[in-house]
DNA sequence: CAGTGGTCTAGACCACGTA
DNA sequence: ACGTGGTCTAGACCACTGT
């Protein structure tokens, strides 16, 4: 029944997980069953509490399990598939289909923020901004067109820089620290300007993800990358613990 | 300009966690950095090197830190933002906006897999399937066409399920254990049955998410979810340890 | 109040990689 | 060989919560 399972476990607190882990897949412990206790399992695995705590405190952070006080530990019902979506820098998700990349800059001007970009970077007052546009290719065919918009007030550094050759995206991933990011993914019909560059009808269905990125010093950068929408998806593969 | 931080941590790993955090996200500890031995972490905040040692576990998991055996623990620079995209039922998603949710069925038999049904559930040979396509709507609006198959030998106990109120996604959601699933998100053009189900032009840019699910018994489902583009957006948010 | 999880300790031994 | 992280222990006390 069970299919497999990797016969030589590294820790003991992976057995415990990956045993647990199975037996809420495989259906045995449906939503809401309560598994054993702490003490319960640490007597049936010969270990201490801590080991067998720390495996459910990973199934918990994971949202398998629930746990309460008192009441004991439960098999969570699966509200939401939180999925992990990779999202790459354009070079490296580009070179990894084996494609060679290439990217053209096609604008790159340096000004005050216009009320879009102000939108656009969540922003109220920020000082000059510098806007890039620059279309990535592989095997020379348009793969993406990147337009993007830095704060200078938060990455002052980037004047310097020029991005004939490299994406800004690139750059930045490497120059500017760690930072939290919010994305948005939505579908969009091509306007002329990003139909033009893709080449691509005009109306033609696009795959657009919108990146936000911010620092402690504020929004460093704001990035809408468009991909022709017959040809680019996304993957996100979700499994109940990514251990 | 710093956001705020909670003031009172609750457990000293969770402070720790977020002392380092703060660190790296400040750009004052730079990808390549070495942390300081947990050892010396340990003497620094007054506990026992396993505290210390929770709390770095965590951020290894999260991909904020490399840990090596001897040469110490470093800053990892972000390759690829991974962020966590929180796919949910779509009863939740309209009834979360504040809006009435409501699910016509348009179509649902029973037949033999055809080439095609066999290529979205990735499978060779399946007996029966149940395909069901159903429309969600917000305020009596079209919100989201679904168009799915059921593999009858996965789940047979939905030959006796009847979708005409509750939508099939929600019924699998909980019926069916735990699973894993493999996403992917696109961009296409309204063909004639989605723009007429839909309300909308016919060639219009949708935002579709396919679904693949999968449990021991093998594949139980595959979704195609189809909103209209200039309505729906996905929002995947990325900070650096979901903590 | 009693029972469960949440946290922490002060040790210990092992695995691994650098030297 | 040595130093670092990886793991584990056998206790302990506390916080929360259901009875």
């Amino acid at each position: 029944m069970t299919p497999r399972k990797p016969p030589a476990q590294k820790s003991l607190h992976l057995r415990i997980l990956s045993d647990v882990q199975d037996n809420i897949i495989s259906g045995l412990w449906r939503p809401g069953f309560r598994i054993p206790f702490e003490t319960e399992m640490a007597k049936t695995y010969g270990c201490s509490r801590m080991t067998v705590n720390k495996a459910l405190t990973q199934l918990t952070r994971s949202g398998l399990l629930e746990r309460h006080r008192k009441s004991g530990t439960f098999v969570k019902a699966p509200q939401s598939l939180s999925a992990a979506l990779e999202i790459t820098d354009i070079k490296k998700e580009v070179e990894d289909t084996g494609q060679r990349y290439g990217c053209r800059l096609l604008s790159d001007t340096q000004r005050l923020p216009t009320q879009l970009d102000h939108t656009r970077l969540g922003t109220k007052r920020v000082g000059a901004i510098r806007a890039i546009i620059c279309l990535h290719t592989a095997k020379a065919v348009p793969f993406c067109l990147e337009q993007r918009l830095v704060n200078l007030d938060a990455v002052p550094e980037i004047e310097a820089e020029v991005f004939t050759k490299d994406a800004p995206g690139t750059w930045l991933l490497q120059a500017v620290p760690w930072n939290a990011a919010e994305h948005q993914i939505l579908a969009s019909a091509a306007t002329q300007e990003v139909a033009q560059a893709l080449e691509i009808a005009r109306g033609e269905a696009c795959l657009v993800v919108e990146r936000k990125t911010q620092n402690e010093r504020g929004v460093v950068t704001w990035a809408r990358l468009s991909y022709p929408g017959t040809q680019h998806r996304l993957f996100a593969r979700f499994t109940p613990a990514s251990g």
